[in-house]
DNA sequence: GTCTATACTCGGATAGAC
DNA sequence: GTCTATCCGAGTATAGAC
């Protein structure tokens, strides 16, 4: 891994860990074990350099999830092998939590993939809702858009009930919780 | 209202808009319209100020939510007429989004309030659907804590969706993708 | 490409006058 | 109680040597 690998994976783990606002240039460089002179080389500045890691982050997290979206089973079984998927809770979610990134928001260059991702895999999810409906893994009366903006907010929002009561249990307890929907108990 | 009074309700604006990392003594001070001197005479610095805006933020959030819980009606009801509330959505939750603030979650008094809240929330939640369970209105196969904690989840990660998208809808959608679950259609 | 030196602002707080 | 002065470190970046 060269020096700018290891400068977006750092500011990776570093805005997973403590946001935009949280993190400085010299974290950034302390932990990649580089320079000034070589961070500033590489990147134009933290933003750039913010830029890099949120579009690998993004795309990282949408591959994993297409993984399971297109593995083997029916509709339902690809949407609660998701669900269930072993996840590191208590980090919360790389992407969501930026949202609460007041520089984050107000940049549209690093707001773009946090929009895009969070829009993707909402539609991704409505479509294999669809699909379920369509096949009978899935009730009938399930309404695409919505059951698929309340399976990723339940997540999202479990990160959120997790870290709060520093807990994991609270993130397996909602989604638990929006089982029902999809038929199963 | 009097200065400290003036810089609390400074700080909880601040906290909600840039959360704790973001939030400076200075930013504080401007807006309360008090100085610094004014500041460091009624209260210790910025920590202890912050816990005074968050105990107040918590405090009026879940006076809030008992007022509709407390309502007439079903449980049934009282818990959809809460979920349909009037919200200032895309602001996000002022509780729950401290959740994403490395500072706040490293300080025990801080967080404290952040815990608690919510913890308060999900089990008087989880209350209304025994209620509703044993009085009828919900269906019976519910279990009362995993779907309190999915709708808790819901609702934060509701914020979550509508603040990536820039569309209070999401919001929205997310609650009435988790309506079936109580029975609503 | 990387290093060190330098610069300037801001964050967070203290001291003492009024 | 409030104001102004002052302090020191951190955040963010540039300049120029190697």
């Amino acid at each position: 891994m060269d020096t700018a690998d290891r400068l977006i994976e750092s500011t990776r783990e570093l805005l997973w860990e403590r946001g935009y606002v949280g993190t400085s240039p010299k974290a950034i460089q302390q932990r990649a074990g580089a320079g000034q002179g070589s961070m500033y080389h590489h990147f134009d500045g933290k933003p750039a350099l913010a830029r890099a890691a949120i579009e690998r982050t993004a795309e990282e997290m949408s591959a994993l999830a297409e993984l399971q979206f297109t593995g083997p089973g029916t509709a339902r079984e690809r949407l609660t092998a998701y669900l269930l998927r072993q996840r590191d809770v208590l980090r919360g979610c790389p992407i969501g939590g930026l949202t609460q990134d007041p520089d984050i928001m107000a940049d549209a260059l690093l707001k773009a993939p946090v929009t895009q991702t969070l829009a993707w895999l909402r539609g991704r999810i409505a479509d294999l809702v669809t699909e379920g409906v369509a096949d009978g893994s899935l009730p009938p009366v399930l309404n695409p858009t919505n059951t698929a903006a309340a399976i990723v907010a339940a997540m999202q929002g479990g990160y959120v009930l997790a870290r709060a009561a520093d807990d994991p249990a609270l993130f397996e307890n909602a989604i638990a919780g929006i089982l029902p929907l999809l038929g199963e108990r």
